[in-house]
DNA sequence: CCCATTAGTATCATTTTGGGTGCTACCCTA
DNA sequence: TAGGGTAGCACCCAAAATGATACTAATGGG
């Protein structure tokens, strides 16, 4: 390995945030990728059904939809609720822990809206 | 093209985030993926040089962390200063619009550890 | 002289992510 | 009776992200 890590002595104790357990990457790795941030945004407005949620997220396949919701649900960040009814009836919705990414997501969403706007 | 999108005459009004301006989206693009948050939040912290911020970033490789550094620079938020110097030294810190985005960070940070501290 | 340090670049290879197509079952409507 | 709507799954492929490795130049230390 050519990426050995030595010691830097001035550098030590400014170790406030070591990346093991970093937060940010935590947190980014369950609600990064293209869909998901925007998923549990629209989630965080009112519960969906699948077919709801597939137009509101314009050019999504059917294939990543369900993927990236079946990722959510397994970090019980997202319910799903099958209606024994034909047509198929499924509906999405946040959870409690779900719910608790909200002020992160609003903010994530006004910070993206001005950065948009800047840059035009 | 079978995923047609079509109208739904119950859903029409409901589209009040628009996945086209999606701010979170746009966020999670320009701080998505696996280092730059990451990055980003160390330099919330303090202004450092490449290999300070090398050394915080377990696993990096130069290459990537190098690449992912001008794509923060390109987008303006994150300055890169060069000193004349020999061994090389290269400092990079915040600009002001990258400062705008310490309040998410800490958001995302607190999230993911509270998190991480659930899943055990 | 030899080696480490610094901040890179270039060239691969691999892994992860995302996407296209076709299939299903059941019911309703035209 | 043909077609549309629903919520999927399976399979294969393309593209993007990430990673490993080797190379550079200038200098100071031993």
């Amino acid at each position: 390995m050519t990426e050995a890590v030595k010691k830097d002595s001035n550098d030590v104790l400014e170790q406030q945030t070591p990346n093991y357990i970093c937060g940010v990457a935590v947190s980014l790795e369950i609600i990064g990728g293209k869909w998901k941030g925007v998923i549990l945004w629209h989630l965080c407005h009112k519960t969906l059904r699948f077919s709801q949620l597939r137009r509101r997220l314009q050019g999504v396949t059917q294939k990543m939809l369900t993927q990236q919701l079946r990722e959510l649900e397994r970090d019980q960040l997202v319910n799903r609720k099958v209606y024994a009814e034909v047509p198929p009836r499924v509906e999405y919705s946040l959870t409690d822990l779900g719910r608790t990414l909200e002020p992160t997501l609003r903010q994530l969403c006004d910070w993206g809206k001005d950065f948009h706007d800047q840059h035009r």
